[in-house]
DNA sequence: ACAGTACAACTACAAGTGTAGTAATAGGAG
DNA sequence: CTCCTATTACTACACTTGTAGTTGTACTGT
């Protein structure tokens, strides 16, 4: 399944608020600060129905007239299908240098580095 | 800059072959075992025109009738502009989880997880 | 009961994308 | 010199995407 980035971002609201009705993902994405971009309440129904016709998301019910949806297929699921084309396309499939990039460039606190540096020694181990 | 999926294949090709002229990307795009797809040079050609276009390659000579491009732009402008967005959409901004993912799912060999445990050594000292 | 509102469903449309065909032509083979 | 071939430049076209307007209608407040 290939969703585009504005669907990729209604898709991301909905994991975090589903169930929820069309009108609720437009009131977050108005709300949200961070972003100036103001879109119409039809442009995110219309996301809505693509991603619905696309079968990444399916009702559940109803709210008044307000139709309720909720996600069907998962973030991993979604994730694990774009990276290795991201990954390729970016970093020639060699992980190494993707991890190495985000490790320098992000922003990580000690908690977060100890956490990896578990991670890591697990993956030695095996 | 914004450019397509196979407008950033054609450019992975470049970042290697460069300096090179379209059929000689279009060659390699045939001779890539892994895909199947089959591309006709014109296609290629069209990709090229608009890399072109977007100011990601300039022309650097002929070779015979054929024109020799070589890139501008580079991996990394490239991939730093693409990486937030990239990281928002999946990983809700989150370095940590995004970085977890890749540990957990990628093939590391020893000296992968020495090079990535030093850089991580490195980012406790900052 | 009537008007306003909120929402669904449908339609629209320009820009971008993948894909490729066609016309023109320069350079090489004979 | 003439024909073929490799290439360029241009054109085409359907599909996707971002963005939103229009139309019809169920519910709600008065």
């Amino acid at each position: 399944m290939k969703l585009s980035d504005f669907e990729m971002d209604i898709m991301q609201l909905l994991w975090q608020e589903e169930p929820c009705t069309a009108s609720q993902l437009h009131k977050v994405l108005l709300s949200d600060k961070q972003k100036d971009k103001k879109v119409a309440y039809t442009t995110v129904k219309t996301i809505v129905d693509r991603l619905e016709q696309k079968g990444a998301i399916e009702r559940c019910g109803l709210e008044g007239r307000a139709i309720v949806f909720r996600t069907i297929v998962t973030q991993d699921t979604l994730s694990e299908q774009a990276m290795p084309s991201f990954m390729q396309r970016f970093f020639k499939g060699n992980s190494r240098s993707l991890i190495a990039h985000f490790i320098k460039e992000e922003k990580l606190n000690d908690e977060d580095i100890e956490y990896l540096q578990t991670l890591l020694k697990n993956k030695k181990l095996d």
